[in-house]
DNA sequence: GATATGCGCAACCAGGGGTTGCGCATCTGA
DNA sequence: TCAGATGCGCAACCCCTGGTTGCGCATATC
């Protein structure tokens, strides 16, 4: 029942830094390294690293457009990121709707069993 | 439009193996660091580290018994784990369909732009 | 009581996220 | 046109985390 996660993708959007740095890139649009980073606690050093995992796992595209390099969210890719996440919380959900359901069904043959007993 | 995350429930659950415990956990109802590393591929004590950081997340409970430590997934934090999924994933999902409605009305005011065109 | 089993602690290693420092390329304006 | 500003990449370094091995201690078991 474990379900199957492509984990360079998940691991892509573990990262808070490189999930606010989605965030900001389907908020304007595309964005370079120096703009995210002004919206990041962190140096344009950092953001571009993070890029470049982004980059390797096909979650943003670059496009040089003279010194500066743009990137924008493959949206294609994205959405297979955000099905992943939703597919690991149903399962969860799921099993844990089940366990539920098994603990109130012990619950109520254990109330059952104790209802005899007084009957005794 | 950022959801906010509990940072470290986030991380704990971002943690492929530490996922893969948590399946084992709810699948067994609960386990031990060695009965868990049996099925996994990692030594007993990496899986002891990551039983801590699920401790200190409050998504596993630990009940001494004997000499053993047995650990079960708390069902609360658990699901407020599963919420936090969810949310991101609806978040971004919704920030895709609104960025593909964008996309569709600027087609279509393009597609209207060249027809007038056409007109002239 | 001797042996096996489960656990915790400590030291160590590799990789990743972060920083600073630097040099190179491209823009821009006087 | 050329000098300064701007954007970027590369390299070195630090710290934390996930992983390992090695050890000793406590609890079961025969």
């Amino acid at each position: 029942m474990t379900v199957a996660v492509d984990d360079d993708l998940w691991s892509a959007i573990g990262d808070p830094t490189r999930r606010r740095m989605l965030d900001l890139l389907l908020a304007d649009g595309e964005g370079t390294a120096t703009s995210l980073s002004e919206h990041l606690p962190v140096t344009r050093q950092a953001v571009a690293k993070h890029l470049g995992v982004l980059d390797r796992a096909g979650l943003v595209h670059v496009t040089p457009a003279g010194r500066e390099m743009r990137y924008r969210v493959d949206d294609a890719q994205f959405a297979r990121a955000v099905a992943q996440l939703a597919a690991v919380g149903t399962a969860w959900d799921a099993r844990l709707r089940r366990i539920k359901r098994i603990a109130e069904a012990i619950q109520r043959t254990q109330d059952q069993t104790n209802q005899d007993k007084t009957k005794e």
